[in-house]
RNA sequence: UGGGAUGUCGUCUAAUGGCAGGACACGAGAUUUUGGAUCUCGUUAUGGUGGUUCGAAUCCACCCGUCCCAGCCA
């Protein structure tokens, strides 16, 4: 079932989902191709490579250039090698080559044989140097990290030279070699090209080439306690391969000049670099050192985590490889740097997965339901389809029985504005079944929680349509108790809770971990499912009916302890209505993505950033009233109040101020200033609906209030 | 303040001297046995100031903003 279906036709489409021999719109990459296709600069030949560092696994900013990579050649009917640039063995590891070889396959992308190592060309990398060195453009330096560093200048001032600089031919070779042999240790020496300390680029002042290391390399194991450096290995290993276009991102611009001067100082293959924007993605980051940091400090379970934006993430999370591509496709190539939404990712796989998803019914939340009027022990049957558009995908039988679950989320008591539902009294259709009617709510004697539903079925309505033409609002999803199967639900969100990580740790001085989303991760056991999901394998993926996206995890699931992923929420415009009106500007989106409560900034009022005037008239202030109070038990801060804003019914503000309202019964009628269009916010106790506004100093203050005429829900200004 | 880049709807990206287009997001409506999907319609942009030109997002000048570079990392 799963990969089933194929993506539509899209002109833009690239890689394996464009035939070869087409280009995609022209970006400027492909421009710059274009052009050579017309002078013959490489003989109409395109050989790309992909060149990750096996230090941490693929994410989804690799995908993008991966997707160039291999696009492009398919484009052009080039080929693109996958190379490792394995020249620090100290970071590196076999296990990253493993996961780098599967993710791209995975991704849809092949290299034939053309499975390269910097590390393959070690030996004649070493020679090349030899031969800088008899030109006299390259030196060995024994000055330390430190004095190098001093040498080198800075961004404005120029360098100094080496004293080492002008050692002869002779000498330097001698040297290099016993680098070499090992004579030194690690630090003591270095070569160095021997460019131009005064070069306004950094890059140019004498580079080191080649650095005492000894670290065992995955692949050479000890054969080398000299390594060269990337700005070195780099340029002759895409020469080597006789690489044309050489794609890298934008931070390494400034190593252009230094790529093409090795080229020509060794006169070899003039493979020419390219340089394009990195992917940002809002709520997420592409750092590896931090992903990496994430991973070690348990903060996510692995480098797989569906959490993480990385290609093995997003596998387990249930992405595809369609969507992925589709979304790299869509998101183009430039030079500007620039930050996607995470809503464009979204979109790509929601339109993936609504195509190939089957559709399945799973309470996450159960609440039981008794079909009072339906006989005890008979069991129906309803055939569904798995597709509302895809009669090809089939259908399954689904159990009925006298004793069912429906979603929590699907009963309101008091139903709100809007809410299309269950509700005492109210008619709604059980997906595929029949219509019922509430006739009763069962509770909890002490909690007054509601436990239980009693309903009554219409037989006529079978199938879910009533021969009398009768509409219902809602349609809910349902399970047979007796049938269901219990399964653990991960929901799974953003990983951050703001949009620009770097930006807001830089602008709050804070670290980025400060930004997870404490919500990026809700465990939800004791779901049901319902029974033709016993079958399910690993990766499979299905559309949980009005829900979302999920998919069998493939670690933790087992065949008696199901784990389903969320993949990502369907659109919920329920949702949208639900926390209209209030949270001003943009919301981290998405159901369910409350923000962790924003502790009281405690900073000295003249040190808090300024707003702008548009940014006050957000809040809209009205008056209220204070029709019940009480003090909340578990909280010795908090005050339960009841308020009357206006909007015909009362709203529920928890409020910090037990420490001046000991006895909140007498706050009971004052009129007080709401800040109505805040976010409502989930608490231990309950949702708060708003704030109300008070001043005064550290021990001493109170609420702000009103005498006279305002009436509820009036503006304040 | 040296050098290298880069500024087009809220976001990403086209237009290469000739109608500022697309996608996402957002909004309105239709439809619906998923508050899903689908369909229709809509709002929103060339950083600024001059100049060249019949005509400028595009060419020129100046200004402003943003990003990258001082690893023996890649």
């Amino acid at each position: 079932m799963r990969d089933a279906g194929n993506s539509k036709d899209d002109p833009r489409d690239t890689g394996k989902d464009t035939a070869p021999g087409t280009p995609s719109p022209t970006d400027f990459i492909r421009a710059i191709i274009n052009e050579h296709m017309k002078t013959g600069k490489y003989e109409g030949r395109v050989n790309t490579r992909f060149p990750p560092e096996p230090n941490g696994y693929l994410h989804i900013g690799h995908a993008k250039s991966i997707c160039l990579n291999f696009g492009v050649a398919a484009d052009y009917n080039g080929i693109c090698n996958l190379r490792f640039d394995d020249t620090n063995p100290s970071k590196e590891d076999q296990e990253y080559i493993d996961s780098i070889i599967e993710d791209v396959h995975w991704l849809g992308f092949d290299w034939d044989d053309r499975m390269y190592f910097a590390s393959d060309y070690f030996e004649k990398l070493y020679e090349f140097a030899e031969q800088l060195i008899r030109k006299g453009t390259a030196y060995v330096c024994d000055l330390s990290a430190e004095e190098t560093r001093a040498y080198r200048g800075t961004l404005t001032e120029p360098g100094k030279e080496s004293p080492y600089r002008n050692r002869s031919v002779e000498e330097n070779l001698d040297l290099f070699r016993r680098m070499r042999a090992g004579e030194f240790p690690d630090g003591a020496r270095v070569l160095r090209a021997r460019i131009d300390m005064a070069s306004p680029n950094l890059n140019m002042r004498d580079p080191i080439i080649y650095r005492i290391l000894r670290s065992t390399h995955h692949r050479t194991g000890d054969d080398w306690c000299l390594y060269p450096m990337y700005d070195y290995a780099h340029p002759v290993s895409d020469s080597l391969e006789r690489i044309t276009h050489s794609i890298c991102t934008l931070e390494f611009e400034d190593h252009r000049p230094l790529y093409d001067w090795f080229l020509e100082q060794l006169d070899i293959y003039r493979s020419q670099q390219i340089e394009f924007a990195r992917l940002n993605l809002s709520y997420t980051m592409m750092s590896k050192r931090r992903l990496l940091e994430l991973v070690q400090l348990g903060i996510v379970s692995g480098w797989d985590d569906p959490r993480m934006p990385t290609i093995a993430g997003l596998r387990r999370r249930g992405y595809t490889p369609e969507a992925i591509r589709k979304f790299c496709d869509r998101i183009g190539i430039a030079k500007n740097d620039s930050m996607v939404d995470m809503d464009l990712l979204e979109h790509h796989i929601r339109e993936d997965l609504n195509e190939r998803s089957p559709r399945v019914m799973a309470v996450l939340r159960p609440l039981m339901v008794t079909i009072e009027n339906y006989p005890e022990g008979k069991t129906d049957e309803f055939e569904i389809p798995f597709h509302p558009g895809n009669p090809g995908m089939g259908s399954r039988k689904v159990p009925f029985t006298r004793t069912l679950y429906i979603e929590q989320d699907d009963f309101q008591e008091n139903p709100q504005d809007k809410f299309f539902r269950l509700a005492p009294g109210r008619e709604v259709r059980l997906r595929g079944a029949y219509f019922i009617t509430c006739t009763g709510v069962g509770k909890d004697v002490k909690t007054g929680e509601i436990t239980s539903l009693k309903c009554t079925y219409d037989p006529a309505t079978r199938g879910g349509d009533s021969p009398d033409g009768r509409k219902v609002k809602g349609t809910l999803h349902w399970v047979s108790a007796a049938h269901a199967i219990p399964a653990e639900v991960r929901l799974y969100d953003r990983l951050f809770s703001v949009e620009n990580i770097g930006a807001e740790a830089e602008r709050t001085g804070k670290d980025y971990k400060d930004f997870l989303n404490p919500a990026s991760l809700v465990i939800v056991t004791g779901s049901m499912v319902e029974p033709s999901l016993k079958g399910a394998s690993p990766e499979d993926r299905y559309q949980f009916e009005r829900q979302g996206y999920f998919c069998l995890d493939s670690k933790d699931s087992t065949g008696h302890a199901l784990v389903f992923n969320r993949t990502v929420t369907l659109r919920d415009s329920w949702a949208k209505i639900e926390k209209a009106s209030v949270s001003p500007g943009k919301a981290p989106g998405g159901k369910a993505r409350d923000k962790k409560p924003q502790a009281a900034e405690k900073a000295a009022p003249e040190k808090l950033p300024e707003i702008a005037i548009d940014d006050f008239a957000r809040l809209d202030l009205r008056v209220g009233v204070v029709r019940e109070a009480g003090l909340v038990e578990g909280s010795d801060k908090l005050v339960h109040l009841r308020v009357d804003v206006g909007e015909g019914r009362l709203r529920q503000i928890f409020a910090g101020i037990r420490a001046m309202y000991p006895d909140p019964a007498k706050l009971i009628g004052k009129k007080v200033v709401v800040v109505a269009n805040l976010k409502p916010r989930a608490m231990k106790f309950g949702t708060s609906e708003g704030m109300i506004l008070a001043g005064g100093h550290a021990d001493s203050w109170s609420i702000c209030t009103f005498e006279g005429d305002p009436e509820p829900g009036d503006k304040v200004s």
